[in-house]
DNA sequence: ATTATCTATAGATCTATAGATAATGC
DNA sequence: ATTATCTATAGATCTATAGATAATGC
């Protein structure tokens, strides 16, 4: 048998596929989704191009599985989130400049006219500003301390994320992106005194 | 005479340079830097794409030339920067989203591996972040009324700018980009009441 | 003479299709 | 039979070079 597990001829595909999708990851990483060859993605598997259209049979139908492999990362079931989780999200990230780096280099292309992720990156804000409200809510109320309310504060909670991840990853020296998060978060929990 | 005026051949030659410029912004905007073509860009400016060439020679030449029209943007003499400037600043970028989007896509590429502009967005960051410092401190002295040295609020004044841009390109109508901006703005000069 | 612009074209890529060959699994 | 993978290749692009032609400006 040259495998030498009893895997099933279904379970084998399925694992090849993970095994290029972790790899278009890090191509994206990389060199952007446009400047990433399906060429390229197959080599760090070890495949022909034509090998890899085998298993995804257009470079769109690819990104589709990598992003639904990156839904799986920040889709903890929507209301469960708490705040005082976030700021170990941001030092796990920290910890994964691959994964973040993918991120942002995706979300940067998905500003460009007629991106395939653009219509993702769009739901995705949508949902992810109402999940922040919600544990905005649930930690503070209708007012946080600061005055503002969870609706106005959390555009701001997920700006703060995004734009310290770049600043991060270009000069990861001089930007302490936990601390700097944390130091927003505790801005966000102080109160008015005005 | 060709040409209705006096204008010099060099400053003719000139001016064909910046509007080469400006329709490379716009086609960044669209395409991103690796999605744009020189032949779309000659398009625009009614060239073929070897007419281009004669004014840049490579598309890095180019790209040189557009970082630099872009840096006399955010070039306000470094230490003239005032607080309460920043606030119209961001009410004139939510004016002009070809600008915007031009630097986000840039700004998206440049975490990328080898990109063209990762140098020029890195010292851009150390740069902005000192002279946003430097304002802070004319405007609060050594702490801000949170509690916050000039030093550590700069990142996260420089972050929720840039997150906010990519939040509002994607869904303007959601997104109140000078209003959650100024959200913040307040939220940095609250006191600590802790 | 220099500047502006063009046609022709080389040489790299890139995505995707067609179709062959070998191995796997009912 | 289906799955995995390969070679060959079409058809688009893309950047850049070579070299011609016409207009401009000392």
């Amino acid at each position: 048998m040259p495998y030498g597990d009893a895997m099933s001829s279904r379970a084998r595909t399925e694992e090849r596929r993970a095994e290029i999708v972790r790899a278009a990851l890090e191509v994206i990483a990389e060199r952007g989704y446009r400047g990433a060859s399906m060429a390229a993605i197959a080599e760090r598997v070890g495949l022909t191009q034509q090998g890899l259209l085998h298993y995804f049979p257009t470079k769109d139908a690819l990104l589709v599985a990598v992003l639904k492999e990156r839904d799986q990362w920040d889709a903890v079931p929507d209301s469960q989130w708490r705040l005082d989780l976030l700021g170990s999200l941001v030092e796990y990230n920290a910890m994964r400049p691959g994964i973040v780096q993918t991120f942002s280099a995706l979300l940067g292309e998905s500003v460009t006219e007629g991106h395939p992720t653009r219509e993702f990156f769009t739901e995705r804000y949508v949902r992810v500003r109402a999940t922040m409200a919600e544990a905005l809510r649930a930690a503070y109320g209708e007012r946080l301390p600061s005055g503002l309310s969870p609706e106005r504060a959390a555009p701001l909670l997920v700006a703060v994320m995004d734009g310290l991840q770049y600043q991060w990853l270009l000069d990861p020296e001089s930007v302490d992106m936990p601390g700097a998060f944390r130091d927003f978060l505790a801005l966000l929990g102080e109160a008015d005194a005005s």
